[in-house]
DNA sequence: GCCGTTTTCGGCCCGACTGTTTTCAGTCG
């Protein structure tokens, strides 16, 4: 069993026994041992061979023993009995935003409502406000909750979807039946938030019903949908819907930019193929007017691979990203594609957080992590003091940390750790550290993570105002929507970049999900405008270091060019970037 | 549940907001 499949099991037993309303403390305790079981570096499996386990700060003899139990057998009771006594719909409800355990007890205790259906249904006749602690408000706020997590259900992030589909891909690559094979679709394209998988392979004639089985069977699936010769359709057990199609090798290329897309994208490429007289599917090229039925119709232009079929049309390769109809294909024609950001790119980050404050790895361990992944710095952002409920530093935490990067960066070759932090905008707009404190950072990302409720206007006031301080570098996670399935506040982000643009601030983008839409225009103003942006993960593990990779830095570069982005610069020009701190 | 200890029991993160109450509980970040 893996760290990352324990420590589900231990967050989902912290849930389960919130839901029983178990004391909250020991919830709290599944909850922490999930989180740091999550983030370990060694396999839970080697800490107990050697012994090790109950050395975890968070991890006491009761943990431990039911660690064992799980690594030994694979199964452990507790966890099960508790999963018996609690029925799945619960869990469901808890994703219901502003419904908490609590109140899903006593609905469930009161009402025997045991389904977010049911929930709905109660709600709608009016059948909670009876309950007391229930109103009519209530009742509504709940309505609204089921809205927004039905409107959100089908919605993956790319993180999580990209994972599932490499380890669906991976097998599937290796059967000797097939010659080529790839992620298609909104997966491909890198959308911050897809629907489901499309995954494209060519194979050798007369193995289709071979490859069909190995896609069903493959032990991530839970669900067969449909299985035909050539598409077949699964649910993971990730939760996310998977379509397999299987193509002759010759239309190939053809298929893949067709189940790539984007639609518009689609329509494009069709009416520009038009203009030189022929006609474009998934199958190929054919001429006009002669497009009767798949394999009739002469195929005039050959290619072998996706820059063929945009060589055909004159037109430079346009990586998927780009394939929205937004002018890539003019850029195309003209040969201007922009110089994408890749991973290869970066060069380091900079809101990460530590065991300092939130974060659950140490300011070593994240430092360590990030020079295995080749970067040359590391920023480091814990929370401000007001940020309690992030374990924000107070004063003399802060010169504990500072005390501890210097001691570092004076070991450390060919890597820096840059001083800074993410500092809380407080209602009126101040930011919650003074000058002082400030002008110690090499660095400043601010941010908003209080009153969520604000008006647009004052929102934009209170960010405006927070920018204007000669100390901030960096706006953090900038458009306000801060979580899954939960409505931010709004923020003019016109207003907002045009500020970034005259105070020359940095507007942080990062993979938080739901607002990444809004981040992909947002950079593309931002860069209108002259403002730099800065891929950040918001990590707060070593694995969130990777996130950086899924996030809408990376995911959507879009129009984002390598001299758009302050983390791919070397590091010589970043220090001079942050200089205006001084 | 864990942790720390003046060692076997008491504390465990806090402030804002909301909607329900009539002084507070639940939820959130």
């Amino acid at each position: 069993m893996t760290n990352k499949q324990i420590a589900e099991i231990l967050e989902e037993i912290g849930t389960l026994l919130e839901l029983q309303g178990d004391n909250p403390f020991k919830c709290r305790a599944y909850h922490n041992a999930g989180r740091i079981i999550g983030a370990l570096t060694t396999d839970v499996h080697e800490l107990i061979k050697s012994n090790e386990l109950q050395t975890i700060k968070g991890i006491g003899q009761g943990l431990a023993e039911k660690l064992i139990e799980l690594d030994s057998t694979g199964k452990l009771k507790f966890y099960d009995d508790l999963k018996q006594s609690v029925p799945p719909g619960l869990l469901e409800m808890l994703r219901i935003p502003g419904l908490g355990p609590k109140r899903i007890k006593i609905v469930y205790d009161r009402l025997k409502i045991k389904t977010v259906s049911g929930l709905k249904k109660a709600a709608e006749e009016h059948k909670l406000a009876s309950v007391s602690g229930f109103g009519k408000k209530t009742e509504e706020n709940i309505l609204n909750g089921i809205e927004l997590l039905q409107k959100h259900t089908d919605q993956h992030l790319y993180s999580e979807a990209k994972l599932a589909a490499d380890r669906i891909l991976e097998v599937i690559r290796n059967q000797r039946c097939v010659i080529r094979c790839d992620i298609a679709g909104s997966l491909r394209r890198r959308k911050e938030v897809i629907g489901d998988i499309d995954i494209l392979a060519s194979i050798k004639k007369g193995s289709e019903r071979t490859l069909m089985k190995v896609f069903t069977t493959h032990p991530d699936v839970e669900q067969i949908i449909a299985q035909g010769e050539t598409k077949s359709s699964v649910l993971l057990n990730s939760g996310i819907n998977c379509d397999l199609r299987v193509i002759d090798d010759i239309e190939y290329p053809f298929a893949l930019a067709y189940f790539t897309g984007n639609k518009e994208h689609n329509v494009a490429m069709r009416s520009l193929a038009k203009k030189y007289g022929w006609s474009l599917n998934e199958y190929g090229f054919s001429e006009l007017g002669a497009e009767e039925k798949r394999g009739k119709a002469k195929r005039i232009v050959s290619c072998k691979t996706e820059e063929d079929v945009y060589g055909a049309l004159k037109l430079a390769y346009v990586p998927p990203e780009l394939r929205e109809n937004m002018g890539e294909l003019e850029a195309a024609h003209e040969g201007h594609i922009p110089n994408l950001v890749s991973e290869e790119d970066l060069r380091g980050t900079f809101h990460c957080h530590t065991t300092y404050s939130d974060g659950s790895n140490t300011l070593l361990e994240m430092v360590g992590a990030a020079r295995d992944l080749g970067w040359e710095y590391l920023g480091i952002a814990d929370h401000s003091k007001v940020a309690a409920y992030a374990g924000g530093l107070t004063e003399t935490r802060l010169k504990q940390q500072h005390k501890e990067i210097d001691a570092l960066n004076a070991k450390l070759r060919g890597f820096t750790i840059f001083k800074g932090t993410e500092v809380d905008i407080l209602a009126d707009g101040s930011l919650d550290w003074s000058d002082k404190v400030l002008s110690t950072f090499d660095y400043v990302v601010a941010s908003v993570h209080s009153k969520f409720k604000m008006t647009e206007a004052e929102a934009t006031k209170r960010i405006i105002k927070a920018l204007k301080n000669k100390y901030v570098t960096m706006l953090g996670h900038p458009t306000g929507r801060l979580l899954l399935q939960r409505e931010g506040y709004p923020v003019n982000m016109v207003e907002v970049i045009n500020a970034a643009a005259d105070y020359s601030k940095i507007i942080e983008i990062n993979s938080h999900p739901f607002r990444l839409d809004l981040d992909w225009r947002l950079c593309k103003f931002a860069k209108e405008k002259g403002v730099k942006v800065s891929i950040n993960p918001d990590a707060h593990n070593i694995n969130g270091l990777r996130d950086v990779h899924y996030g809408v830095g990376i995911a959507r570069k879009g129009w984002l060019e390598k001299r758009d982005v302050i983390n791919t610069r070397t590091f010589k020009e970043i220090t001079l970037l942050l200089d205006h701190t001084s």
